[in-house]
DNA sequence: TAGCGTCTGTATAGTAATTGTACAACTATT
DNA sequence: AATAGTTGTACAATTACTATACAGACGCTA
């Protein structure tokens, strides 16, 4: 049974905001409260919806629901399946908490149980700006002896998340994908392979190639592969000479290429100024630019 | 025997769906159930069909089968000694080929399901020897261009596979696990991982820490973490001075320690001389060891 | 080797269910 | 007054259903 937090009974969205949020429209929100009664929000005096932040959750539960397959009118099941899992806490700062402690308990399962219960109520880039992100510049700006353990504890959670997540995804195998990789030799993988789950989860055909030696190599992985497009996607601090790798790149790649992450967020001006393309900091809107090259 | 999570009990799936994960044609779903009768999903009260996870991965066995070379009419019979039966690709060099060639593809997700055919048939130690270690091997002797991409293609798999493996499995969150990880900074944890993986199937709680930024950030760990004991599996060449951080390690590790992996067979003697502990190359006597710990 | 039946995937046709959205008419909110 | 929300009906695009038909592949016989 839901076990509202004090906020959720002080905020009451209208149905505006909920579509804004969850990408659902207002008709749509409508139409399945009347045809399957999924969601029953609150109603003012006059007969104006008022959605908690729960209903919020259900919906963009109904949301994920509905990429995975499964259809609106059969969703009623499914959603009550996941509701008795709901029984523990549900808003980002006990999901930080909580998973910040299983961090440092080097539990790896149990923090993969709190991905999973964000998971299903929340949109997977949430996840990622809410959730790891912020646990990660925790852990950096941490002084506790063990947070290089911590840290690697939650990437390893956080891909057998999205393993699990692919999983039960429709896999269309493409024959043409986007390759993506990282050149500089520091940093970690974790961000890009998360946007990675959100492109596929969004049908854009993203494969994920493991840290490529050099620029060059992945040009040419690029032209063996006969993908449609490369993207190079780095959290970590430049090297030097990464200008001219990049000018490099930017001459030999046969196909569209992009760079993303944190350091193309660093150097963005630097980057427009030498003209290579960038990707957008929202996942949702970089995935659009993706979506044109297939 | 792996269960289905619960959840997946109450999850239907229209036509469409199954359609898109298994590649059979929906016309063709009908036909089988009309004409062979093997897979009779639920109907909604108008007569759709409702096809439940289970459902999906009958098809997924009867499409394997049929790729096998069986006619869709004896799938009957091969699908009720699907178990008693071994694959017509049963063989290493057949898995390895296959292997290799989806790794090519940079097909990451065709190349978990070889593994999840050979760990089918064989224990997950011969997997390691017979399949992963040899193709790794193949991979570095391989002078093509996109080898280091193949290469991260088997890691992703492989960690998929562990991961879904161990997703089964019981979790036993012991207070007082075994940590491991690895100091060089060179190398990967594949391999270590894979061990991770057999052990806890052995029922040793033994935890991969990522690797340490340098052996006594390890022996820290074991201390805060109250580790009953800790693992170092190095499988890459060593670096200057590492007989120094060794020796550092055993002086100040709180509970008892070993290395393990490549690098120790190749330096077996050498540590031998220096009463730094190894554990055997065998895996599974390897277990037997840290049994002792616990 | 030609002929014949069978197996099996797909095509077609006509009907029905599902589901997102549009519109009209009215009411609330700001 | 302008914007946004409500209900109910309606429409169009998918998607799915049944049933029949057909074509290529395969094996068997003469």
């Amino acid at each position: 049974m839901p076990t509202p937090s004090p906020a959720s009974y002080s905020k009451q969205f209208p149905i505006r905001h909920v579509a804004q949020v969850t990408g659902v429209l207002p008709v749509t929100l409508r139409a399945w409260e009347r045809r399957y009664g999924l969601i029953k929000p609150e109603r003012t005096p006059k007969g104006h919806r008022l959605y908690s932040e729960e209903d919020i959750q259900t919906v963009h539960q109904i949301v994920r629901l509905i990429d995975q397959g499964i259809s609106v009118g059969r969703v009623r099941q499914a959603l009550s399946s996941t509701d008795k899992q709901a029984d523990t806490t549900s808003d980002w700062p006990a999901f930080r908490k909580q998973l910040m402690r299983l961090l440092s308990e080097l539990n790896a399962f149990q923090a993969l149980a709190v991905l999973r219960r964000a998971g299903e109520l929340y949109p997977l880039h949430a996840l990622l700006g809410e959730l790891i992100r912020p646990v990660l510049l925790q852990l950096q700006d941490s002084e506790a002896s063990g947070r290089w353990a911590c840290r690697s504890i939650l990437m390893q959670a956080v891909h057998l998340y999205m393993d699990q997540r692919s999983a039960g995804l429709e896999v269309n195998t493409r024959a043409r994908p986007i390759l993506m990789s990282r050149c500089l030799a520091s940093g970690d993988d974790l961000q890009a392979r998360v946007f990675e789950s959100i492109a596929r989860e969004a049908g854009v055909d993203v494969r994920w190639t493991g840290p490529a030696p050099s620029p060059l190599a992945f040009v040419e992985l690029l032209q063996v592969s006969g993908a449609v497009g490369g993207l190079l996607w780095e959290d970590a601090e430049p090297v030097e000479h990464w200008e001219a790798q990049l000018r490099q790149l930017k001459g030999a790649s046969p196909v569209p290429f992009a760079v993303a992450g944190d350091f193309s967020l660093r150097h963005a001006t630097h980057l427009q100024s030498m003209l290579v393309p960038m990707l957008a900091q929202d996942a949702l809107v970089a995935i659009q630019t993706l979506r044109t090259w297939q």
